[in-house]
DNA sequence: TGTGAAATAATTTTTCC
DNA sequence: GGAAAAATTATTTCACA
């Protein structure tokens, strides 16, 4: 049910290195291989670990750009908020989408080619997108950093 | 140097599977697991693949609150900012520190348990963040989707 | 230069203690 | 939780187009 530091410390080796084999990480946790491995079955069946993925890097994938948008709608019913949540969703560009506390505002994080890449995916999708009141958008002009670790 | 479709269709699944084994990829691209391999290794060495790594899941880890937060600085000298954004690496439940264009502004993403810690973070942590003029909070009321997949 | 088949090495996963 | 066996997988080698 809960985590001992053993388990922390196995979530902490797996958030950096996703494809660390099980006798490494047996070994840096003081563990043998299976019992190691019967702990990371747990926190994979019981959910504490979601996935593993491949990480790429945006500027080789030519995507450099981060552009925050913030989106009021015109109103907040259900009706709305889901339409424009299932149009956001078909965007590709679009990373992560949060529907904000207060009034109905959304930001969306988008990664583009550059400022120009990002005029075309705010004409083709983003202009179109149902029930929106005001857009506003901002440019990242560095990521000082970007971890998908979350806290331990 | 650059991608085939094949590559982009390996890039594709990692994304999504990070652990998927060689065999089952090879499969998947319709090349052999010799051949698939080197692909990936092809993958890694270039740096289109900059890690792999678990992903946690945000409730479970006790995290659930995703909070922006919008940092004006004082000044915009370099050392200024140096000095602001070593003090952000510091502090564990930021996940991602943005430098904006325009002004001296920085985009914060922080994870927290609830509204209660995030006010125990900004107390203890951001409050003391070196030559800050402005700061301003918007909490997410619900993530609506979040990837780390990049549009390939 | 890129590919596939087969052999080897390493690793994951299971079984039993 | 640990040890060892079994099954799967990664990685290398080599031959071929």
């Amino acid at each position: 049910m809960s985590l001992d530091d053993t388990d922390k410390r196995i979530l902490t080796l797996l958030q950096k290195k996703g494809r660390m084999s099980n006798a490494d990480l047996s070994e840096k946790v003081n563990l043998s291989p299976s019992a190691c491995h019967r702990r990371v079955q747990r926190l994979e069946a019981e959910g504490y670990i979601r996935d593993y993925v491949a990480l790429l890097d945006a500027r080789k994938m030519g995507v450099p750009t981060t552009v925050f948008v913030e989106i009021t709608l015109q109103a907040q019913a259900d009706e709305v908020l889901d339409a424009f949540e299932r149009a956001v969703a078909l965007i590709p560009a679009v990373l992560e989408c949060h529907l904000m506390a207060g009034s109905a505002d959304y930001i969306l994080k988008i990664v583009a080619e550059d400022t120009e890449d990002f005029a075309r995916i705010h004409r083709q999708y983003l202009s179109r997108l149902p029930g929106v009141a005001q857009m506003q958008s901002s440019f990242a002009l560095r990521t000082v950093f970007r971890t998908t670790a979350l806290p331990v």
